[in-house]
DNA sequence: CCCTATTATGCGCCAAAACGAATAAAATTC
DNA sequence: GAATTTTATTCGTTTTGGCGCATAATAGGG
């Protein structure tokens, strides 16, 4: 079931979410992408100018992927999403 | 129904159809949403290292959004989306 | 508590995004 | 096929990502 993912705030709260999930560690993580553990420290503290290809590669690597999708009303579900 | 948004060329393509089905140009998506026409060109061809900022920009004003999902495994549907 | 693992910050560097402004190239329209 | 709209590309500038490297700051575990 796909998160929301509005902005870089909530997209790197859903990486950080998955990256704990799989019992990675930043570094780990970092290893695995080919970025340095301080990127993934930005990027999970919502950095809003990372780099699509840097993200890309993040979820790739955490097997997971982007969907595009039309605007959906804000749900309830959705709200608890923002942290 | 979401469309799959693995690599920036989908991701452009994506932001490009949906622009023409709102019979925008680059020129007026780009007023709409702050950017040059120029930036807009780019990210349609697939720019990789645009910026996440830009790309939710463009995404919300064409009231599209991301959702983060696991990966899917690639269907038929999904090859499409390839072009 | 202390020690250690983890995450957040800092500095200098290079590459590149996005900017304004302009123009070239391509696609539409008449 | 000329005129016009649309998209791609260029130049110079400012700003910032991600890099290596290093070090704070903050958990966590024993």
């Amino acid at each position: 079931m796909p998160d929301l993912a509005r902005n870089p705030k909530q997209i790197g709260n859903l990486i950080r979410r998955a990256r704990k999930q799989r019992g990675l560690s930043q570094t780990q993580l970092g290893e695995k992408t080919g970025l340095r553990q301080a990127t993934i420290s930005l990027i999970e503290t919502g950095n809003p100018a990372a780099t699509l290809e840097t993200i890309l590669t993040v979820l790739s690597v955490l097997d997971l992927e982007f969907r595009i999708a039309p605007r959906s009303k804000g749900t309830a579900a959705d709200i608890e999403d923002i942290f």
